[in-house]
DNA sequence: ACCAATAGTGAGACATTGTGTCAATACTGA
DNA sequence: TCAGTATTGACACAATGTCTCACTATTGGT
């Protein structure tokens, strides 16, 4: 097996708490809620997403986190590397739960199925890019979609 | 030099319109007007920017597109790859003006200035892929992002 | 424990971006 | 020229994201 695959260690919302406070953000409630609901994902979820299911359940003792507050979080925490932004193959934007680091995702087009991955073929590009343009090179995005296992059509063995 | 720079050769309107008849698209004079405002850009555009500059200027001879008209026609021309979908450093979705062939593109976070490449870093990569996950893999997004030339702030030379 | 300073919140108005409908219109090939 | 049909555009609507601002809650210092 080569390099490709990472197997995600776990992280836990204390961990994130941790992190936080290291940023000089504060630990909020609404903070707190927002990370416990994205924990709960193991595929990309989008902000929208986020904003339903964190609008009071039946239980009515909870408030309601303002939408602003979600997306706000959002990015603070995909600033800080517990999430990472990532395209789904529609165009759309989406965020995933990782470990800190640099990663890119393989997803599945059909079920949204993610696998992290750490290989990253962009080092040796990026120099040439830069003897060639003259860029300053700060960041890029690369994402790869297709079908998992489960989603692809059964072939025809006859 | 390397080989990562596309110097791009110039793609015309009516070129164009070979493309979609042979695609089996009509050419209508809405297709046409998007087409000729489309490629006076060498940046990235978004869709809504079309919609504002289609909007009758001040001949008001021009009737108007519909909003729908060209959402749609971005999408066929993205999809015969007269246009590539982009996404800007924001996370905002963009078009571009290609030739045709597989690109990726470098592009500046202050400006927007695009460099079109070739070289794709990915190939090897998704062999990996493919042995370590079972996926089947039909496309990827790359970007490039950073500072072009003219707008790297001058370094303080003492 | 208390307090002052201030980061953070949320409601909601608003802006932007994108989609769906459908009767009217304009291409195109025959 | 004409019938068939792809395409249009107006508009309503959905979805997504941004902004403001008075109010609240957290935090570090005492
Ligand atoms: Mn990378
Ligand atoms: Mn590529
Ligand atoms: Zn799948
Ligand atoms: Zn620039």
């Amino acid at each position: 097996m080569s390099q490709s695959v990472t197997t995600p260690e776990p992280i836990t919302a204390s961990h994130i708490r941790t992190i936080l406070s290291q940023h000089g953000y504060r630990i909020t409630s609404p903070r707190q809620r927002i990370v416990e609901q994205a924990l709960l994902h193991d595929r990309p979820f989008t902000a929208e997403q986020l904003v339903a299911e964190l609008r009071n359940h039946e239980d009515g003792s909870e408030s309601n986190i303002g939408r602003a507050t979600i997306y706000r979080t959002l990015e603070i925490l995909a600033s800080m590397d517990v999430l990472s932004r990532v395209i789904q193959p529609g165009g759309h934007a989406a965020y995933v739960v990782d470990a800190p680091g640099h990663r890119h995702h393989l997803v599945c087009s059909q079920c949204s199925a993610t696998v992290a991955f750490t290989s990253c073929p962009i080092d040796e590009l990026v120099q040439d890019l830069i003897a060639d343009t003259q860029f300053q090179i700060h960041d890029h995005m690369l994402e790869v979609f297709g079908l998992c296992p489960e989603c692809q059509p059964p072939t025809n063995g006859t």
